[in-house]
DNA sequence: GAAGGTCAAGCGCA
DNA sequence: CTGCGCTTGACCTT
């Protein structure tokens, strides 16, 4: 039995769950601790990208990880971030992937998760640790009607496999002066 | 190996 | 202010 039921919103609906979001995932105190170890013990890569006759910088920093043959004494709260994923979205994950969008300037375009990073019928598990900002998320065939979601500090969004077929999403930059970013993404990889 | 998709910045426009 | 759709080209997937 749940002590607490953490309160969900159903954003997209399908027969894999769709995609649903819990604000309140963890308390600010943990969601505080996640930011900064992984922050401070990631390996942060930065990628420049062609962009008609020059090179220019992807705007985000990222980093991922294999989950399995982690050290017992590894700085980073994998473990503890998956006891939690688990008990909301159950499944076998294999790897995390991140991202850090300094301020405004850094984005991702819209887009929908590699099919091959993932496993039919599994879900993707997006932790959002940081200054919120807001994800926008439509379908492929209909950018008419889109949905935003303002990601908050320690929330949970949960994208079904399915819904990586049928919806894009993206984090548009943003003019307001706002504080770094931080997404983690657990997802259960295919072997290779 | 050919063909198609992705995704970077900046622009005009709604 | 914000988002959309267009543009080229290197790289990736099919």
């Amino acid at each position: 039995m749940e002590l607490f039921e953490s309160p969900m919103t159903r954003l997209i609906d399908d027969a894999e769950g769709g995609i649903r979001y819990w604000p309140s995932f963890v308390d600010a105190a943990t969601a505080d601790d996640w930011f900064a170890r992984l922050r401070d013990g990631a390996t942060w890569k930065s990628q420049r990208r062609m962009m008609y006759d020059r090179e220019v910088d992807v705007p985000r920093l990222t980093a991922s990880y294999w989950l399995d043959g982690l050290s017992p004494d590894c700085p980073m709260p994998f473990a503890d971030m998956l006891v939690q994923v688990h008990d909301l979205a159950p499944a076998p994950y294999t790897a995390v992937g991140m991202n850090l969008y300094r301020d405004g300037r850094d984005s991702v375009a819209m887009h929908h998760d590699k099919l091959r990073m993932l496993t039919p019928g599994l879900p993707l598990a997006l932790v959002s640790l940081g200054n919120p900002r807001r994800m926008r998320i439509r379908a492929q065939a209909d950018h008419r009607d889109a949905i935003d979601v303002e990601l908050a500090h320690g929330s949970l969004l949960v994208m079904s496999h399915a819904s990586q077929l049928s919806h894009e999403h993206g984090i548009p930059k943003t003019a307001r002066p706002v504080g770094p970013r931080m997404s983690a993404v657990f997802r259960a990889r295919p072997p290779r």
